[in-house]
DNA sequence: CGAGGGTTTGAAGTGCATCAAATAGTGTGG
DNA sequence: CCACACTATTTGATGCACTTCAAACCCTCG
């Protein structure tokens, strides 16, 4: 599988990107130069380790494109998958807060840019800019609610309402009744991520197929009544459809 | 069941409370003074609503000792658990960053003493005190971090192994082999904050009796060998066994 | 064309949920 | 202090959902 992400305008410079990114808004021309200067730009095939559980946590990254996997091993060496992130979105800046390690591993899911900020600079921008601080801490609420959420549907949702849940949120925002999408990565990564076996996973989208009439081609999914498969999937759920915030 | 919380010294006042906790530490006096003016105690008995999921959010409350359990309810009326807090936890506080409408209800689940802050307070101090904000951004970070343990528990451990993790996380740091503990609230409601259903709690307790060697006595429990419940527990966890984060 | 990864299908097993009912525990008023 | 009412917890029987192990299939790519 090979499709990375619809229509991005290509992409120009690390300047554009971080003057764009939600992080960095607002921080100062000074502040922003900094970072850009420190900045670099990186692409990555699939199955690219970005770093391991245990590392010395160096660098902060923002994703440019493409997806990427974070995961961690047990004793017993099956893997646990904690997110899989795209565009806009960062990790390793955890790191910031906790020991200095990295918490968990990361590992390219679909062909990647991304860019690395030296997290010692991250960490003395959180100390000295205000508005840093405020744009991380917005970015972090964020991602908790979706966390908290992300809870409630392992709790509450079947196998088939978990993969209608993650279509949905796969929709550009007021999508017509009737969306074509590509699935973004490996079905057995979408299973893992929404906790379920590959195996499962197969199963439960005929089932899915079976109740909501959506038309599956390989990793294309048709979604031919946007209503149905609404009311299938979010019945079970404490937030209605238009789920806010987009996520991998 | 009425065992609160274990040997936490006698309150005495709000300003002694907001002076320790970890959301106030070196925020300066002046604002200091400003909260503990707004501030306001209350004590409230087990079931106790403090608000539902939709209410204007106005104030942000932190638990000075008990536990509270915070949920959303499905279209079709059934109850998602988000988490149950204890002493030092705040909550509400995720409405700062939304709509000004709590996402979730909150409930009394054993008696607790809590203190309100209005909310445009708290919001007013972030975007200008800055280690307010920072203090903001750890209480953040860590809770983020929990949760992604959280998610992993649900999709790696059974239910034994869930009880047996939930049992840990509750004995205080540097136990010794040996441990009695009292079950904090409801096993109903430890239950659903493991995502499992009462009749399950009940059968899977026993299990890891059999497995463990635990001892059960309503709502008290003996563990005679730490080790082996880490060592039943914690191998289909990515995190070894003193789960540094304290939680409910 | 053949190799290998990704995906699907089959058969059998396990764990948790469900429904129903019994039991233990707690607080109340007589 | 006891009997009753009510809630919390346990136990039993059964069903369904997901997993597991195994094998087939499909598709891409060298």
């Amino acid at each position: 599988m090979s499709c990375a992400v619809k229509t991005t305008p290509p992409f120009i410079s690390i300047a554009e990107y971080l003057g764009k990114a939600p992080l960095f808004v607002d921080i100062g021309a000074k502040y922003l130069r900094e970072f850009v200067d420190a900045a670099r730009l990186y692409t990555a095939p699939k199955g690219k380790v970005l770093f391991i559980q245990g590392d010395k946590a160096n660098y902060v990254y923002l994703i440019v494109d493409g997806w990427v996997k974070l995961f961690r091993e047990t004793l017993e060496g099956t893997e646990a998958v904690i997110d899989v992130l795209t565009s806009n979105h960062s990790f390793g800046d955890t790191s910031v807060f906790e020991d200095g390690y990295y918490s968990y591993s990361a590992e390219v899911a679909e062909h990647t840019r991304y860019i690395t900020l030296p997290i010692s600079m991250v960490k003395s921008a959180i100390t000295t800019n205000h508005q840093f601080a405020l744009n991380m801490l917005l970015t972090m609420s964020q991602h908790r609610h979706q966390q908290s959420r992300e809870i409630e549907h392992l709790n509450n949702q079947n196998a088939p309402q978990r993969i209608g849940c993650f279509l949905l949120r796969l929709c550009p925002v007021g999508s017509a009744a009737s969306v074509t999408l590509n699935l973004p990565y490996d079905k057995a990564l979408i299973a893992s991520r929404l906790g379920i076996k590959p195996e499962t996973f197969s199963r439960a989208l005929v089932k899915l197929r079976a109740e909501t009439q959506i038309e599956i081609q390989g990793p294309t999914v048709i979604i031919h009544d946007l209503q149905r498969l609404v009311s299938y999937t979010c019945n079970h759920c404490s937030s209605s459809f238009p789920c806010k915030d987009v996520k991998g």
